[in-house]
DNA sequence: CACAATTGTGAGAGCGCTTCCACATTGAAC
DNA sequence: GTTCAATGTGGAAGCGCTCTCACAATTGTG
C-alpha cells in the first residue's frame, strides 16, 4: 500500500504466501503447472501488496520488452494538418492494445534527429516497428533490415521490397480516379501530383500517365504540391495560369484538393461544371470541402492495423521468411466535384 | 558486425579492449576516473563489436527507464481533427529529445482501456508522464499522485492543486475576448461552450459570463458544443434558432468556431457586420476560414515545453516540493470576424 | 624520505525476474 | 504391489548491467 520507496518484489509475493519465488512467478505468467491453491495464494498476496512486475527485470531475462515503435519521418507542419498520422497512431494503437504490447512513438525529424532513432532502435528498446510514411533515401528500410528488427512500412517503402508493408494500390487509384475525369468528357486534364520522394505520389501520378495515355491526352498539365492544403492552392494556381483550360484536375490528396477548389472559386470557375475535381484519401475532409469531393479512398485505419498484425506476426515468428505485401484496392468515392 | 543471436555484451567490449568490465562500464557512461587511455581502447571496442547497451539491463540496476509517457485520454474523434494533440505532442517530445528521453505515447480511451493505461503506469515503465487533456472524473491525476510518478498536466485538471500543471488563463482568455465583442458595440452576445467536463470549456465560459456580467448584458444564448467543427455547427445553428438576433458569438474553440461561420454564412448573415465572431486557439485554423478568424492564442508548444521542463525538474529531483502551476496569459488576435 | 592524498582499476555483489533442472508426490496401468 | 507417467514444487543459475569497495599506482606535501 505505501508507495515510496522501493516497490514490493516478487521475492516478498513469494515469502507471503508461502511459496518459492520460482512457484509465484509461474502463478504470476498465466502459469502452468502450478496447483489451485498456489495460485490463489500468490493471487491474495499479489493484491494485498500492491505487487507490480518490475518490466526492466522481466525483460532482461525475457528478452522482449511488449512494447512496439510507431516512426513517423515526417517533417512537422504536415503530423499537424494531416489526418492520416492520427488515424495510423489509432489503428496500430488499437492492434497494439489488443495484444498487450505498448506503442512507443518515435517522431523521427531528419536529419541530426534521425541518428537519435536509429540509436534507439539499436538498443532493442522495442521488439517491431511500424513505419508511418517515409521518404526517400532516409535509409530506414536498409537500417531496420541490418539491425534485424522486424517491422512492417505502412505505405510502399523505397527499394520496396526488402521489408513487408501494406498499401493501397496507388497507381490503380490514380488510374481509376483519372478515369473518372476521362469517362465524364473532361478532355483537358491536369494533376497536382505530390513530393516526389514519396511513393504514394509516384504511384498515383503513374495511374494519372497510364490513365491518360489510354485515353490518348496529352499530359503536359502537372503541377507538384506537399500534400498540404496550402501546397495544394499554389499548385493549383500555377496549373490554371500555364493551362487556363482544363476541365478536369486529379488531385493527389484531399487536403491538396481543398486547397485547389479554393483556388478555383476564386477564379470564377465552376466545379464541376467548368472543372470537375478528384481528390485522394477520404479522410474526413471531403466529406466537407465545398462542394463535397469525388476521392479515392485510403482505409487508413485497417490498413494500419493490417500492418500490425503483420508485425505481430513477425515477432512472434510465426510469419513466412521472406517480406510480405498486401496490396488493398482503391474504391472510388462520387460525391459533387466529378 | 552480426547481427543475428545474441548481441555483444559489456563482458566481450570489457575483454577485447583489454580492461575490466567495470572500467569498461565507466568509459561508455561519460566516465569519470578513466585514464584516457583505457577509455580509446573500450571506445575501438565498442565501434568493433558493433556493442549497444541493454536497456533493460541498465535501467534493472538505475531504476530508471530513460523514457516518458504522453497520455492522451480523448474519445478518438478528437484526436483526428484537433492540431492540439499534434502540437503538444511536438513540444514534449522537442524538449525530451533535448534530454535524451523516449516519448512514450498512451492513447488512452475512457473506461476498461482506461485501467491499461493506469496498470502500465504502475509498473513503472515510464519515470514521468505529461498529460494532455484530460476529463473530469478520469481518476488520473488522483492515481498519478498515489503511485507517486512525477507528472505534469498541460491544461488545468480537476481537483486541481495535488498535481503540477501549465494553463493559459482561459477564463481571463474568455472574459478578453467577450469584451472584446461588447467594445464593438454588440449586445446581444452567444457563447458557443466546450464540453462541461473539460476545465478549459468551463473556465472560458466563466469568463464570458464575467465579461457579460460587467456589460449588463444577458447571458442566456449559450450552447454547448464538443470542440469539433461539426459539433460548433450544431451549436451555431440551435443557438441562432433560440436567439436568432445574436450580433457576436464567443467561441470556445477555432474548429467550432469555424462551424459556427459556415453556419452563419448559409443563413445569409454577414460577418462581422451582422454577427461578430471571436473564436480561441489560433493553430492555424483561424487563419483559414473565412474571413479569418479573430481569436484568442493559445501557445500549445510552448505549453507544452514548459511543461515537460517542469516534469523534468520533477525527475531529477530539483523541482520544489508541492504542486506547481504556471499560468499564461492569454493573446487576442485580430482578424477579420471581429 | 616518510607519509597522505589522489587517481585508476578490478573483483564482486547485487538489481528483480524467468526458467532449467532435480526432486517429491500423486494417481493410473499392468 | 511394482512401474511409469504426470504433476507441483523449490533451488539455483543466470539475463547484462552499475556501482561500492578495496587495492595498487601515482602524485604531492612536509
Amino acid at each position: 500500500m505505501t508507495s515510496v520507496n522501493s516497490l514490493p518484489t516478487l521475492d516478498e509475493v513469494a515469502r507471503v504466501a508461502g511459496v518459492s519465488r520460482a512457484t509465484a512467478s509461474r502463478a504470476i505468467n498465466g502459469g502452468s503447472r502450478v496447483s489451485a491453491s498456489a495460485r490463489q495464494r500468490v493471487d491474495d498476496a499479489v493484491r494485498s501488496l500492491g505487487y507490480v512486475p518490475n518490466p526492466a527485470a522481466r525483460s532482461l531475462v525475457t528478452r522482449r520488452t511488449d512494447s512496439v515503435a510507431v516512426i513517423v519521418p515526417e517533417p512537422d507542419d504536415r503530423i499537424f494538418s494531416d489526418p492520416f498520422f492520427a488515424r495510423t497512431l489509432r489503428g496500430v494503437d488499437r492492434m497494439l492494445a489488443a495484444n498487450d504490447l505498448q506503442l512507443v512513438l518515435l517522431l523521427a525529424t531528419p536529419g541530426a534527429e534521425g541518428a537519435r532513432t536509429l540509436r534507439y532502435l539499436s538498443h532493442r528498446h522495442v521488439d517491431g516497428a511500424v513505419v508511418a510514411s517515409h521518404h526517400r533515401n532516409d535509409g530506414l528500410a536498409d537500417h531496420l533490415v541490418a539491425i534485424g528488427l522486424p517491422c512492417v512500412f505502412v505505405g510502399r517503402p523505397w527499394g520496396g521490397d526488402r521489408v513487408t508493408y501494406v498499401d493501397v494500390d496507388n497507381v490503380a487509384g490514380g488510374r481509376e480516379a483519372t478515369k473518372l475525369l476521362v469517362d465524364r468528357g473532361c478532355t483537358r486534364i491536369g494533376t497536382i501530383a505530390g513530393p516526389s520522394d514519396m511513393t504514394a505520389a509516384v504511384d498515383r501520378l503513374h495511374g494519372w500517365h497510364e490513365a491518360m495515355g489510354a485515353a490518348d491526352l496529352p499530359t503536359e498539365a502537372v503541377a507538384i504540391g506537399d500534400f498540404t492544403e496550402a501546397g495544394g492552392e499554389a499548385a493549383a494556381r500555377e496549373l490554371l495560369d500555364r493551362h487556363p483550360d482544363l476541365d478536369g484536375i486529379a488531385v493527389a490528396s484531399d487536403l491538396m484538393a481543398a486547397g485547389a477548389l479554393r483556388v478555383l472559386a476564386e477564379t470564377g470557375r465552376r466545379v464541376p461544371d467548368d472543372v470537375a475535381v478528384v481528390g485522394y484519401d477520404d479522410l474526413g475532409v471531403a466529406e466537407r470541402t465545398s462542394p463535397p469531393l469525388t476521392t479515392v479512398r485510403q482505409p487508413i485505419v485497417e490498413m494500419a492495423e493490417r500492418a500490425t498484425r503483420l508485425l505481430l506476426e513477425q515477432m512472434d515468428g510465426s510469419a513466412p521468411a521472406g517480406a510480405m505485401r498486401v496490396i488493398i484496392p482503391p474504391v472510388v468515392v462520387r460525391r459533387d466535384t466529378a
